[in-house]
DNA sequence: ACCCATTTGTCCGTATGTATA
DNA sequence: ATATACATACGGACAAATGGG
């Protein structure tokens, strides 16, 4: 059964050999898959493969960089992992334009300070300020009930003591729908994802008023904009919105200070 | 040399024994990569495997499915792929939160008509009609400095006859990395990277006007937006983008009224 | 400070199936 | 129908990182 081990050993002699040839390279290249992702990534990004054309047979690149199939393959994995080539079946690998990997995303270090978490409130008065002028102007009928529900819900959790975290972004989120704009409610519905586990700062409790005063306060601040986008008053609309996430944003400020 | 067939030839024979005893199973799965990558994938999704939880060992996981090393390696692959799970050298297999995986994405369908290119210009308003605000409270400067270069490109490149995109562009970039939040440049960076490959509609020549009178327009409305970041005023500054922004979008309308 | 077991990472080889031209 | 190239398996050996004793 162990005859097997002959061709091994045989391998393992000329397989230390090109890696000890080459001490000068970058160090950061440590193994031979890293040193031919690192080349073929290079070739990639800076165009020497153009997108949607196709990289050297696994063959080639063998011979290129003298090793052997399984490095290769383990390579074109990692390319695959990073979206940066896709692989068809019997013809090739082929390089993916560096587009269709970007995308925004927020890190989970983005969340560490009460600096950062205003930063993300920024974002959000940003994209919500505008989202209610528009969804004054395009809100249907339909709009407008969901979000007399939720309104309702959130009353209701207020009053329940129960947690009202989920009615408040679902109005948010009702809110960046109505504009008819995909992209204000999944930029909206991404934020959610990242902030709505993580309700450690900017909770209930930091409000000095008291918990029951502070939601209803709330609570007018979501009317307020609803009654704007239902009279289809923009300006209105994204003032009474400016004024409710700014808010939120002083009292993060005031907690903030007091650390 | 080929006494290595042996083993080999056992073992194909053993693999396609458990492949062939489960005919009951859904028949998406065909490899045995596959197989595995599925079955870990849904213990991480439906919560058996815990986010933050290690997974079984290589050796465990090739015991439990009966397969090889290469099986699993391949399939651990494809979750980190997925970001469903990260590897750490000498520890083991860990499933990452379904949250790490998030993130906000504009497909390639998002470009298809005038309406899309319209609701992309949306979310340029909203998110940079407040950054130019931020941007005139908090601007270094370095950050005028950068801008003021970045408008003397614009107008090299007009006069010469040349790209004016990639100036336009760093311009509108510099004013969301004035803002001090990492958000907007980031978003704004994102959203170029999108949007500036597919420069078919919204060119230049779509300006009624002409090319060189289009220009110089887009150039003053710069300088407007410009000088109300220099005097620090958040209000003319948000102002002159919105107005900026907005005549691209009325430009566009009239466009696909045209159509 | 050192060794040692565990676990993943890197490397090699081979056989066979499957899809495309 | 053949040749080419990729896909899917198997196998073994050694390197490197980590954590505990």
């Amino acid at each position: 059964m162990n005859l097997v081990q002959t061709p091994t050993l045989m391998n393992q002699i000329s397989n230390g050999v090109p890696a000890m040839a080459e001490p000068t390279r970058m160090r950061r290249a440590r193994g031979l898959v890293n040193t031919v992702v690192e080349n073929l990534s290079n070739r990639i990004r800076n165009g020497e493969i153009k997108p949607a054309t196709k990289l050297p047979t696994e063959s080639e690149i063998m011979l290129q960089f003298d090793v052997s199939r399984t490095v290769v393959r383990e390579a074109i994995s990692h390319l695959q992992a990073n979206r940066l080539v896709e692989t068809r079946h019997g013809i090739g690998t082929f390089a993916l334009s560096p587009q269709e990997n970007a995308n925004f995303q927020i890190s989970n270090v983005d969340f560490e300070t009460v600096a950062d978490v205003i930063a993300l409130l920024e974002l959000r008065i940003s994209l919500e300020t505008e989202a209610a002028g528009l969804a004054a102007q395009r809100r249907s009928p339909e709009h407008l009930k969901t979000m007399q529900n939720l309104l309702h819900d959130f009353e209701t959790a207020v009053q329940n003591e129960a947690n009202t975290v989920p009615s408040d972004f679902a109005f948010h989120l009702e809110v960046a729908k109505a504009t008819g704009n995909r992209h204000f409610a999944d930029l909206m519905t991404y934020l959610g994802t990242m902030v709505i586990p993580r309700t450690r700062v900017n909770t209930d409790n930091n409000a000095p008023e008291g918990r029951l005063s502070y939601l209803k306060r709330v609570h007018g601040e979501h009317e307020t904009i609803y009654n704007a986008i239902h009279n289809q008053d923009a300006d209105a609309a994204r003032a009474a919105m400016r004024t409710h996430l700014s808010n939120s944003k002083d009292r993060l400020r005031k907690a903030q200070s007091e650390l």
